[in-house]
DNA sequence: CAACCGTGGCG
DNA sequence: TCGCCAAGGTT
């Protein structure tokens, strides 16, 4: 990359100089930046800690998820997980029953998993090295980043969405959505930002910019503190960055559930680890066609060892949308007339008391559709 | 490395 | 009603 001659034009001359190697644009930038979010910032509970392990949480809490809705799993998590050796030391399906509607349910193992080898290799104090951060289960490049700049205030890039977002319209760069945020030298944008101010600031500064001003449509440029410094501003090209993304077709599967009654409680099953809403507990689930015949419902039950008698067909489908899936699920009652097998993949759940573990949106709409009133979100006991 | 993994709000 | 999307990590 050295210079082989002044006269040698590169492609991108026409552009900026890109951040990471224009230290006086990004130290006026980073000083636009800092001053803003001292303005704009809003007041959120993971914002008035430096406690690592609670900027930890949080994290892993907004990884692909809305700050509304962190919020309150965040506050319930810490009150009841105030430290890390007390995750460490809490079982799976707490962990879980914390979780439960937040989705991705994955990240609570991880965490959970990394409270532990946070305990048992660094004495329950998380390491301010970015390289020994990514080592713990469940922080990635993002999660590194945030937790070394925003609780260490250490110049470590945190390129998630936004902030890939904000710097590809700072620097012109139009690649699509989904490539954008792992592009080589976002990175190194990002450090030499964080480099030019306090990181600590800066990080959220940057990412609190793209949430409030720099979103992905409709971006507020009249309200942008780096407009001026912006190319795809200059350019006329800020809704055209990042390029829209492609989105593959969600192909779409039909199940029956079975919402079985026994006394007062309702019968759940423990889904095998893994895979989609792994470890979470819901009424049990056979596939079936288009057209539900009895068939389907008797085998939701019938490898399970269960003797049923049946109350109540469904009424119409529960739609339920993944990221990359539908499901349409029909529930259909009934009421056991013996107990279930102890086998421990099965349980009854008294509505009101707490759940075994986690219970996801899926099966409280699943329940709610058969007339089963739900818990409480927090997984904690309903009054 | 592309696929997998949730959910709720919004236009 | 439905597509889009939001502070990613793992395999």
């Amino acid at each position: 990359m050295a210079a082989r001659g002044a006269l040698v034009v590169r492609p991108g001359a026409m552009g900026p100089r890109s951040l990471a190697e224009d230290p006086a644009r990004a130290a006026r930038i980073a000083e636009a930046l800092s001053c803003w979010f001292r303005a704009h910032a809003r007041d959120l509970p993971f914002r008035r800690t430096r406690d690592p392990y609670a900027i930890w949480v949080s994290e892993v809490m907004l990884q692909q998820t809305r700050v509304a809705t962190v919020v309150a799993y965040y506050e319930r998590f810490l009150a009841r997980f105030p430290t890390v050796e007390a995750l460490a030391a809490a079982d799976e399906d707490e962990v879980l029953a914390a979780f439960s509607g937040l989705g991705y349910y994955r990240r609570a193992r991880l965490l959970h998993a990394g409270a532990r080898c946070v305990v048992a290799r660094y004495g329950g104090a998380l390491p301010r090295d970015e390289a020994a951060l990514r080592t713990i289960p469940g922080i990635g490049a993002y999660t590194a980043g945030a937790i070394a700049s925003i609780a260490f205030d250490r110049p470590a890039p945190a390129v998630d969405g936004n902030v890939a977002r904000v710097l590809a319209r700072l620097d012109g760069i139009e690649d699509p959505a989904e490539q954008v945020a792992g592009r080589p030298g976002l990175a190194a944008r990002a450090r030499a930002l964080l480099s030019a101010g306090r990181p600590r600031v800066l990080a959220q500064a940057t990412m609190e910019l793209g949430a409030l001003v720099c979103t992905p449509q409709a971006p507020a440029c009249d309200r942008c503190p780096v407009a001026g410094a912006c190319h795809a501003h200059r350019t006329g090209r800020v809704d055209r960055i990042p390029a829209p993304r492609r989105r593959p077709a969600r192909p779409q599967a039909r199940f029956v559930a079975a919402v079985l009654r026994w006394r007062d409680g309702v019968v759940l099953e423990r889904r095998p680890a893994g895979g989609l809403l792994g470890g979470l507990w819901c009424p049990p689930l056979a596939p079936c066609r288009a057209r539900v015949r009895p068939r389907a419902p008797a085998r939701a039950v019938a490898d399970r060892g269960l003797a049923v008698e049946w109350t109540g067909s469904a009424a119409g489908w529960v739609r339920h949308a993944f990221t990359h899936r539908v499901w349409l699920v029909a529930a259909w009652s009934g009421e056991l007339r013996a107990p279930p097998p102890e086998s421990g993949a099965l349980v009854v759940w008294r509505p009101g008391e707490a759940p075994p573990g986690g219970l996801p949106s899926l099966a409280r709409r699943i329940l709610a559709h058969a007339g089963v009133e739900a818990a409480t979100k927090d997984g904690g006991t309903a009054p």
